[in-house]
DNA sequence: TACTGTGACTAAACCGGTTCACTAAACCGG
DNA sequence: CCGGTTTAGTGAACCGGTTTAGTCACAGTA
């Protein structure tokens, strides 16, 4: 007696139960086209066998996988330990559940994204922070498979969620001015070494290039020149979007002699790792040292002092992401892209002060001007 | 002109290239058997017509999907906001990026398990957290999908990977006593909603019947024991693994009259909720309150104080499970499940302290002994 | 009795690839 | 020039389902 080591196929349930494959299939799937008692036997028999009709067949026939897919340039691991994803992933996952949709992260396989893509098997993409002239972009459009792109620049053809970054930026610095403070040090998310020039060179500690970056600075100048200041490109440091991160680019300020009174930093995790470096210096937060966090992630408001920061709906941009995706998904036809953009709204905690009395310059000029 | 709407075929490359099916399929994949122009010239077409194999196809020929499921018993959306489970993803990606897989998470789908298994095309499943009694775990053997289990306990037909967590534990439990702490409590991990009785009685606050709280909460146990005490239950609450959990567990604790000067808490998320709600109580840690923790996330290193905590290799159990995991997938044929239990280390930073003088007992002995 | 309709079920085509078994032509040493 | 091996390529079967277009038996109607 041969042992069947493979699972039971259609085919066996129909012989074993005396119909044909169409009856199998109509027992699972249209049950009212067959006599109750045939689709009850054919059901009986399938649990008997422990048959469990193959999903990549049914989704070659069907031409849908009911799968979503979320890419992202970096590699998975640096994604996972990255709180500003695991919530933007908690808002995409909430959505996709709710619609009934699989999740399928799509991140570089041997270094190669555009391979990642070729082997996946979805029925759209969402992805977060690819620049709009990343080539994967014009790799998926090629490929003709829907797409929304979030925290990107706007593309016409493709649906697209954003925050209102720069309006975020300009409040953070805002706020920080209205305390007095002058003498400033932006932390900027350095450009991951995947998106550098092939050469290597001007990796690390360079400003990442993508819009986000882009737009937040630009609201932090046009707060600091409204006040008659500006920003010089030797107050911008950067660092990886990661509290060892932020810690190391303070101490690399502090290392080029910079003694700002206040820290705009691009991201939570760099703000926090900012205030443990300052603090290891010898520096008291907020009195010595004010910090704005750009995020708002749980943790913002467990550290100690809690982070003054812009706060961003992560979690509604995944949702809403979901949301665009699956209305081109699912009525391919006729769909016009839709481009959604959210609001930042700032949170003072306990981060920020008055800039210290002995550093308070006459008539709080600028320095310099 | 009839406009083709749908993506070209590997038919339509070989009519434009005047070939065989079989022939583009061997452009791409054994181009050696071809004749270096022929497979030149195939490629050619098929870039120009945008042909992309279908993935799904593929995998139905060859049946392997080349992706693995990690499959958690909580939602997506749950599972993204622990920062345990995130260390573990990085473990878990890794290794599989590394060996050219897929990873698709699978987590309940409309509240079923079952049915997102069901739909999931993968070559294996790691599961995390899933107690061996769990029904899905049945599903899957039955459906001859190989699998290896973490954190559970172990099933002689599957590879599992574990960690000591008992002397773990102890140790924790250990270096309390030796600070003279006598009067502890311990918060461990509720059951979720989904685990809990049909009739939702019971559920919050009822530690989880779980191996991993079972072993830890022997290990506590076995050294009190060892030190003349014990571990009543009414010193035993429960909470949702998050900073917030914790809180609430302690807050709840304290309301019920405990004034513990120790507290041996299951995770750490949960340790630095209960130091938040021990300060907003007015007690300073580690002076009146110590606090160990479990799991040694990044974050523990970064709270004020630091915290003590046994530290897990979280990441290298993603790993280890996935090589497991392929070494079952790749030669189906005999193979013997393996099964790995990896060490856990006790970490001390600043949460814990010697008992205070004020709650000193005579000969330290236990209350009520 | 012949005609029409309906309920229950089936054979065959199809989804889009891979692979097995085979062939025609070129090559090759003796 | 012969028999055997390589090279380059092909047609058909196959993966495991779904779906289209029937077939067949039987009941109802004129």
């Amino acid at each position: 007696m041969e042992r069947r080591r493979s699972r039971p196929r259609i085919a066996d349930v129909a012989r074993e139960a005396g119909v044909s494959k169409t009856a199998v299939s109509f027992a699972f799937n249209s049950p009212e086209r067959l006599s109750t008692e045939t689709a009850l036997r054919i059901r009986e028999v399938a649990g008997a066998l422990g048959y469990r009709p193959n999903p990549v067949a049914r989704m070659l026939t069907q031409r849908q996988t009911m799968t979503l897919g979320v890419l992202t340039p970096q590699a998975l691991a640096v994604i996972f330990s990255n709180p500003f994803f695991a919530l933007f992933s908690e808002g995409v996952a909430h959505a996709a559940e709710d619609l009934g949709y699989e999740l399928h992260f799509i991140s570089p396989l041997h270094g190669s994204l555009a391979l990642a893509v070729g082997r996946s098997t979805v029925d759209g993409v969402v992805a977060i922070g690819l620049s709009a002239d990343h080539p994967e972009v014009e790799q998926i459009r090629g490929a003709g498979l829907p797409m929304v792109l979030v925290d990107s620049d706007d593309l016409p053809e493709h649906s697209s969620v954003v925050v209102d970054d720069e309006a975020g930026a300009r409040a953070a610095a805002e706020h920080i001015l209205s305390l007095g403070h002058r003498d400033l040090l932006v932390i900027a998310v350095e450009r991951p070494a995947s998106e550098g020039p092939a050469d290597g060179s001007g990796v690390s500690g360079e400003p990442r290039r993508n819009g986000v970056t882009e737009r937040r600075l630009r609201g932090y100048r046009a707060a600091l020149l409204a006040a008659g200041g500006d920003l010089p490109d030797d107050r911008i440091v950067a660092g990886r979007s990661s509290i060892d991160g932020g810690s190391s680019a303070f101490q690399r300020a502090w290392a080029m002699g910079l003694r700002p009174t206040a820290v705009l930093a691009m991201s939570d995790a760099i703000a926090i790792g900012a205030m443990r470096a300052a603090r290891d210096l010898g520096l008291r937060i907020p009195d010595d040292l004010s910090v704005v966090g750009f995020d708002d992630i749980d943790l913002a408001a467990h550290v100690d002092p809690p982070l003054t920061t812009v706060h961003q709906p992560i979690r509604q941009k995944g949702a809403d992401a979901v949301r665009l995706l699956l209305a081109e998904v699912e009525q391919r036809e006729a769909h016009r892209p839709e481009h959604i953009r959210l609001e930042t709204r700032l949170i003072v905690r306990g981060s920020t002060a008055p800039v210290p009395a002995a550093r308070l310059k006459v008539g709080s000029e600028f320095p310099g001007t």
